[in-house]
RNA sequence: GGGCGGUUAGCUCAGCGGGAGAGCAUCGGCCUUACAAGCCGGGGGUCACAGGUUCAAAUCCUGUACCGCCCACCA
């Protein structure tokens, strides 16, 4: 079949991952070999396919496909996650839409309703992979709540309680009042926000005309204030300590206490205590014992209640119940502003956390949570990765890892969110009736001190009590404790299957540095902790896609590029190719469009130099070669040893790039020799070849041009799968797949440095040749004779190259002198030691030329003093490595010749002019 | 407040101790029988700045400026 004159990839795509799926060539190749294992980094059920994940997936596909075709069995698991609060969320707004809420609908309702939102939308992303081009062993799909991870989950709930890593206690905690649940520590987003601070007068109990003066960013929160403190060694405030003060507005009686953890120099250095929503304040109450009152309610509503139970029944309780903590702040700003108990008000930066789900501001909540006790599982974390055993790339990512793993805080695993895997423990009613609340939505919620029982199973009774009547915690568990147990629940754990023996521990993953804590360290943990041993050995970590100005794509600026209608426009070859040029390690990916086109033109010089080799080839099969390698041929020409030469070392070069994870090398790599020496030089010689009268030597060229691009195509094939297989199946090789040949090796014996070196010198006389054509505006159909001088054996190589130089450079005409007079009247050029001359009489502007030699000897010169220079540094004679010392002399009486050259050939350009004036 | 990364040709970026590179853009010439999505040739950079180490610095060290991330409880 003959390939079309251009390169479609719309229908290709889509025809050769449908060949790939039905072969079954996704899963591990059914034989015996060592393993290569990934799990993907689970996009959302809710997600769409982004920049993010198309980087992700095409580096993770090029490791696979390169690991498959190299030998090994390589399975790849892909799947998805639940993504407890952001697909609630998710649901939750399209519901709206039906003006329905979560709380009327019901828990049992609206987990069936997700469930059902997940079926049919959820495997969007999944299928935009697949247009991604993914080798995912599709049989292996998972989902977090699926039934097996479940399980697994599960297990693992009650492995970390028996072995008291887990528990449940009242704490304070990031509270999002709009998703109105509990958030670990690290899905709370810092910002830098502009805000007040606050000077309030906070008078003593037993004399109101004295006062402290404290300083606040939320003065709101004073009705919830315990204490007031100030540094023990302030020497202003010593009297004031153990004093009580009446606080503005709730006139309630707290004590002034002494606590180093204040700064004297901020503000007057008294510092107000609210334990029940401050992080700081709340250890100062541990310290001393203080009350906490929580004041808002889950929506961060002032909680007329919380005072009411107190025993508060002041009018400011009602007047201030209800009102949200932002209205409430106005108001109490205001009440204290007419009281006169405001000291002044001034701008301030501060920093301010938000809900990395929903953006609303976090408030810290009193609230009863289970949390995992996590040093104990970070230490062995820890040391995998200092000993080597899990390696991070690029390595300066493991300093961050260190760092937040040295400092790690319990994790709060708990979330009051409804979408996730309900943590498994049940409670008594009997025995803890007293702790059973009964809210509102008809959930119950749990007071602090209640007794879990914590099993795999719903247990039939309590275990004290005997009694049959028990309540399952309402809490989910946080989506990234079933992420963190990926790379072994997908494998079939805590079964232990063949699978979890065959590729646990995984051997890479690949991903952003995002999620480098959320995820890849508790994945570490959670792997050390119930399979004994690290999930991966490898982890790269690759960058982040920006948007052509380096801003990060974000819906809510609109700079947003679809991965899609990328690959719709440029096909999917070109944008992976450019995903994984663009991929230097350390460094974030600026996307601009027109970088994406560049590399579908080199899809589109692919495709032309694969016809080319077709029409070149019509009849040739791979198995007419009988098995033979024609690269193996002892007998090739001058270009052909050339090409395989480069060869062997494009291949050593894709390789250790590939291994090495420097996927930017490795494109670039298979860019310049395809392109710039395959195409440009290797065919071009070719055509020479192919011309010849002598059948032998025309089948050669046909055979190594074919051998050649197979390799190309193989070596692409990780990176651009449609098109090398839609080449590789029209050129009429095997049926079954380019994906499952095997990876190219380079042989020793190919490489071959003396025809490299001859060949540089033979492109750097064409070149040089063209460039005085050019510079002499000499037409390119017209043909020059020239001559060239030289001592050497670089003459021998000429002169038995000719024929090259009359194709390329169309010469029609050459001479080889070994000295002797030069023409007198030549566009001149000097390549090492050899001269080279264009006589064009009629052609060649006297002028011109003389301006160019002038400026060319000039520019030797300058080269010429910088070596000199360098040369007459005693110390560079000394101390520098001998060879880089022979370089530079080399280099001193290159130039020196090549002046005497072009000056000789000046002086003649000179005496021509003086003759025709 | 700590930590990390960046600053190289008009743009997007490689290079990270020994002659400044690529792609795109630009200029000039080519419809040369694979490719005008192409071919051939050219121009363009005191490698942010200032010090230092070294025979030698875009490359290593220190500092400064600007940009961008991450972490952190100073109200």
């Amino acid at each position: 079949m003959q390939l079309p004159k251009t390169y479609s990839h719309k229908d290709i795509e889509t025809k050769w991952y449908n060949h790939w799926m039905s072969r079954g060539l996704f899963a591990p190749a059914d034989r015996p070999g060592p393993s290569f294992s990934m799990v993907i980094p689970p996009p959302n059920v809710t997600g769409s396919l982004h920049m993010g994940h198309a980087l992700n997936n095409t580096l993770q596909d090029i490791l696979c496909r390169y690991k498959r075709m190299d030998g090994y069995r390589v399975l790849w698991v892909p799947g998805t996650d639940h993504a407890g609060i952001a697909t609630q969320n998710v649901v939750e707004r399209q519901l709206a839409q039906k003006k329905i809420s979560r709380t009327a609908l019901g828990r049992k309702k609206f987990v069936e309703t997700v469930w059902n939102w997940k079926r049919e939308a959820g495997d969007a992303i999944l299928h935009q992979l697949k247009a991604l081009g993914v080798s995912c062993d599709w049989s292996h799909e998972r989902f977090t709540m699926d039934e097996g991870l479940s399980h697994a989950v599960r297990e693992a709930f009650v492995q970390l309680w028996e072995d008291r890593l887990l528990y449940r206690a009242q704490r304070l905690i990031n509270w999002c009042p709009r998703c109105k649940t509990a958030l670990a520590d690290i899905e709370v987003v810092h910002e830098d926000a502009d805000g007040t601070l606050w000077h309030v007068r906070y008078p003593l109990a037993d004399n109101p005309a004295q006062h402290l003066v404290v300083a606040t960013t939320r003065p709101e929160t004073m009705l919830g204030d315990t204490a007031v403190a100030v540094h023990p060694e302030d020497e202003r405030y010593q009297s004031w300590i153990g004093k009580k003060i009446r606080l503005p507005i709730t006139g309630r009686i707290v004590p002034v206490i002494a606590d180093a953890y204040v700064d004297r120099a901020f503000g007057s250095g008294a510092l107000k205590i609210t334990p029940g929503h401050d992080f700081n304040d709340f250890e100062i109450g541990e310290r001393f014992g203080l009350d906490k009152i929580s004041i808002f309610d889950a929506d961060a509503r002032i909680d007329a209640n919380a005072f009411l139970t107190r025993g508060e029944t002041g009018d400011w309780v009602a007047r201030y119940g209800g009102k949200d903590r932002f209205e409430a702040r106005k108001l109490i700003v205001g009440e204290l502003e007419r009281e006169g108990f405001l000291e002044k008000a001034e701008p301030h930066k501060l920093s301010v956390g938000h809900c990395y789900r929903c953006q609303t501001i976090i408030e810290p909540y009193l609230t009863p949570q289970w949390f995992v006790d996590i040093k104990p599982l970070a230490k062995p974390a820890i040391t995998v990765v200092q000993e080597g055993k899990i390696r991070i790339i690029p390595e300066g990512w493991s300093n961050s890892y260190f760092a937040w793993m040295e400092n790690i805080k319990d994790w709060c695993v708990s979330r009051q969110i409804w979408w996730g895997h309900q943590i498994p423990a049940w409670y008594c009613v009997s025995c803890d009736r007293a702790n059973l609340i009964e809210g509102a939505d008809g959930e119950y919620r749990l007071g602090k001190a209640a007794k879990p029982i914590v099993a795999r199973e719903v247990p039939s009774h309590c275990p004290i009590c005997r009694g049959r009547e028990l309540i399952q915690d309402p809490d989910v568990l946080d989506t990234w404790f079933s992420s963190g147990l990926w790379p072994f629940s997908t494998l079939g754990w805590p079964e232990q299957t063949e699978d979890l023996k065959t590729f646990y521990p995984t051997s890479a993953m690949v991903t952003g540095f995002d999620i480098l804590f959320f995820w890849v360290a508790r994945m570490i943990m959670m792997g050390l902790k119930f399979m004994g041993d690290v999930p991966f050995h490898d982890v790269y970590i690759h960058a982040l896609v920006r948007d052509e100005q380096g801003q990060k794509m974000s819906k809510s600026k609109g700079n947003v590029i679809d991965p899609l209608d990328v690959m719709h426009q440029y096909g999917t070859d070109a944008f992976r190719f450019t995903l994984a040029a663009m991929a230097a390690m350390g460094r974030d990916i600026k996307l601009a469009a027109d970088r994406i086109a560049g590399y579908q033109n080199f899809v589109n010089k692919l495709w032309n130099a694969a016809r080319f080799v077709q029409m070149n080839s019509s009849s040739l099969n791979s198995a007419d070669l009988d098995g033979r390698n024609p690269l193996q041929d002892r007998d090739l020409g001058f270009a052909e040893r050339w090409i395989r030469s480069r060869l062997a070392f494009t291949i050593a070069e894709a390789r250790a790039a590939i291994d090495g994870y420097r996927f930017n090398d490795y494109a670039n790599t298979l860019y310049q020799f395809t392109w710039h020496e395959f195409c440009d030089w290797y065919i071009e010689m070719s055509k020479l070849a192919l011309n010849s009268t002598d059948g032998v030597i025309a089948e050669r060229s046909r055979n190594l041009l074919r051998a050649i691009l197979d390799d190309i195509l193989l070596l692409l094939h990780p990176v651009m799968p449609f098109v090398t297989e839609e080449i590789w199946q029209t050129l009429g090789n095997q049926r079954e797949s380019i994906m499952v040949q095997p990876y190219p090796v380079p042989e020793e014996s190919w490489s071959d440095a003396q025809v490299e070196r001859q060949m540089t010198f033979l492109m750097d006389t064409v070149r040089a040749i063209r460039n005085l054509r050019t510079e002499m505006n000499c037409p390119p159909g017209k043909e020059v004779k020239v001559i060239f001088y030289d001592a050497g054996e670089e003459l021998g190589l000429l002169r038995e190259q000719e024929p090259y130089l009359r194709s390329l450079a169309r010469v029609s005409e050459s001479e080889f002198r070994e000295g002797g007079e030069r023409p007198k009247g030549a566009a001149t050029a000097v390549i090492g030691t050899t001269e080279i001359y264009l006589p064009l009489d009629d052609l060649i502007d006297l002028h011109e030329e003389r301006a160019r030699l002038s400026k060319e000897v000039g520019k030797i010169e300058d080269e010429l003093a910088r070596v000199q220079k360098k040369l007459g540094n005693a110390d560079f004679i000394a101390k520098a490595k001998t060879d880089v010392v022979h370089k530079e002399r080399e280099k001193a009486t290159q130039f020196e010749e090549k002046i005497r050259a072009l000056r000789a050939s000046l002086d003649k350009l000179q005496e021509i002019q003086a003759e025709r004036n």
